[in-house]
DNA sequence: CGTTTGCTTGAATTCTGTCAAAGCAGGTGG
DNA sequence: CCACCTGCTTTGACAGAATTCAAGCAAACG
């Protein structure tokens, strides 16, 4: 369950065999049955949680009660409520698990010392914030200049694993369309060729 | 013209006079005309530009050469492609002034060097970097969620001060809709009753 | 084996974009 | 000072796209 993250990170930053017992001692590991949720909305995100092996979803719920996916994790991605872990302020979010899910858990006071540990592993926390904060950008720059197909098939082309382990009608909220049209929009896209 | 960038800073971390004048050093003033541009998308962003009187915008320009607002800086704002900053790889957008516009500007050896001034000053840029990743979040949501009128009425709720210094136009596109169309909300909800 | 869940499909409706035209500034030059 | 030009906003008519509502179907699950 270690294995993934000791991966991951040696593939980012130089990862000293010290360096990784003591980043250990600072997750704790923890198992999410499918449908089973780490985050409320309400509640205050406590941690950052490293995903091991799964799929999850961060998503809002609007007045209305529909709910509107922001983001999905699989293996070896990383998800929470960045500014209600930060801020300690309730969660407009929930976070729930689509998969049974191995997560590997740190607390504030635990990417504190994380931090602490080495300038290596600061600077990954830093580049981690920039990559998501230019992936919304990009997600922004879709919304506003592409089309639902045009969406979907960015989507396709940049998250495969992601549109092949997520059920449509979730897909299909993460592109903020309706379940009905991301149909329409395959159903077209095979008539014209596509590979399924 | 540094000044603003004086108030900016004194009001975020504790900004000695020795610091102060370290930091001076490291900017660059520079004055922009109305229609001008700070960066033309191709280009490699060289530097990140604290706004201390105007307005520019900074948008992407998609293949049918429509035009997408995804950020306006007004007085005590900053702005830059940030990808393209940090990457050093040619910039999707262009920034242009909305107004004449007085801007410091920091390349990235300033940034560097800044960076390296004080602790204060390292911790505010990630905050910079999160508040700016947290905005995107919203809008995100904003884009699933809710109806053209819905995120005009935001906007206004916001950010009146952009709304009142940008054109129509420009809100319509930073809103992801026609400029008819806004026309349109804007007359609606005057007849509803809403001020002007 | 029955129930649930998710996907598909159709028809009606609502909304938004498109196109074209006219009105309304603000700025420029005669 | 006025006439003109240019860019922005407004408006109307129309076409097109996406949503909604409703129903059917298939696979998955207890």
């Amino acid at each position: 369950m270690f294995d993934t993250l000791h991966t991951f990170l040696s593939s980012r930053i130089v990862l000293t065999d010290a360096l990784w017992e003591q980043i250990m001692t600072q997750f704790s590991p923890r198992l999410l049955r499918r449908g089973q949720f780490l985050l409320r909305a309400g509640e205050v995100c406590t941690s950052v949680a490293f995903v091991s092996r799964g799929c999850l979803r961060l998503f809002s719920t609007d007045p209305k009660g529909d709910e509107h996916n922001l983001q999905f994790a699989i293996d070896n991605w990383w998800i929470s409520d960045r500014d209600s872990f930060i801020s300690g302020r309730p969660s407009r979010y929930s976070i729930e698990a689509l998969e049974d899910s191995e997560l590997l858990l740190a607390d504030r006071e635990s990417a504190r010392n994380l931090r602490a540990l080495s300038g290596d592993l600061e600077r990954e926390g830093v580049r981690m914030i920039n990559r998501a904060r230019a992936a919304l950008e990009r997600r922004v720059e879709w919304m506003l200049s592409m089309s639902g197909e045009e969406r979907y098939l960015q989507m396709v082309d940049r998250y495969p694993d992601i549109v092949q382990r997520v059920s449509q009608r979730h897909i299909a909220s993460y592109l903020g369309i309706t379940p009905e049209s991301l149909s329409r929009i395959r159903r077209s896209l095979a008539g014209r060729g596509h590979r399924p």
